[in-house]
DNA sequence: TGCATACTTGTATGATAGTGCAACTATAAG
DNA sequence: CTTATAGTTGCACTATCATACAAGTATGCA
């Protein structure tokens, strides 16, 4: 087990998107891990979108990924140290405008539909799921 | 004195580059205030370059200036708290090929050529500074 | 075996950002 | 007044990024 070294600017630069700190916000904040229907319960936004925002925070090494069945659950990485820190700053940023207290509020509802610790309902907000496919053009085996 | 709210992600737009987290960090770690020319000898980057990234940083506020004759002296902002702790996680960064020890080393011997703890000396690397006019295209009054 | 759904990704598009050159302002000193 | 120099900025160029739609994969369940 070895920790890969990235490089400070991508670690910043992951975390230079709203919706991005938001999501790292959120996790730093309830010390949880969260499957991706679970964030786009919380933060109202589409699933495709914050799988991609999600892709680039695990890219610079701030999000591990771990799948069980069709969800994917995501946590904050604590390592290198300086990650530590980050968290803590991020916990300490000002919420003017309370858009992160609603967020925490959503994402705390949403928890409380988990069983036994894990998530089973999936996406609650349809319209922000994937679109449902025309059997039609189904892809055949 | 009040503190203007500024967004999280213009923050860490801010920091999102690897030049401007040189110029952080070398004030993060050496506790000092810099002008622009102790910056370019330090970072051996351009002046215009140094200028307009410094800009930014200043406009996201990380760093406030202050004028003294043709000298700008640069230093951290630490207000909000949460730059504070924003700079405890950029010490504690890694520097696995070792670019920012030489950063600070050529820091420290920069400004050691204080007078009275002023900078008095200039640009030390002609190459990185603005090209000398040309007289005979000189602005009149 | 078929379908619903959690999640991912190819692609096009508009917006934004970093860089270098050169020109500019401002201030100190001869 | 003239010159040198610390610092700033307009412009052009290139590259990268966030977004949306649509199509894809993977898994659980009837």
């Amino acid at each position: 087990m070895h920790v890969v070294i990235i490089q400070p600017e991508i670690v910043f630069q992951a975390l230079a998107d709203a919706v991005r700190i938001r999501v790292v916000r959120l996790l730093a904040a309830s010390r949880e891990e969260a499957c991706l229907c679970e964030l786009v319960d919380s933060l109202l936004e589409p699933q495709y979108k914050l799988s991609r925002h999600i892709k680039i925070l695990r890219q610079a090494g701030l999000l591990a990924a771990e799948k069980d069945g069709r969800f994917v659950y995501h946590r904050l990485v604590a390592r290198p140290p300086y990650l530590g820190r980050l968290y803590v700053a991020i916990r300490a940023l000002p919420d003017a405008d309370g858009r992160f207290a609603a967020d925490l509020r959503r994402f705390r509802d949403r928890m409380r539909l988990r069983e036994s610790g894990r998530c089973r309902v999936g996406i609650q907000t349809p319209s922000l799921a994937a679109p449902a496919q025309d059997p039609r053009f189904a892809t055949r085996a």
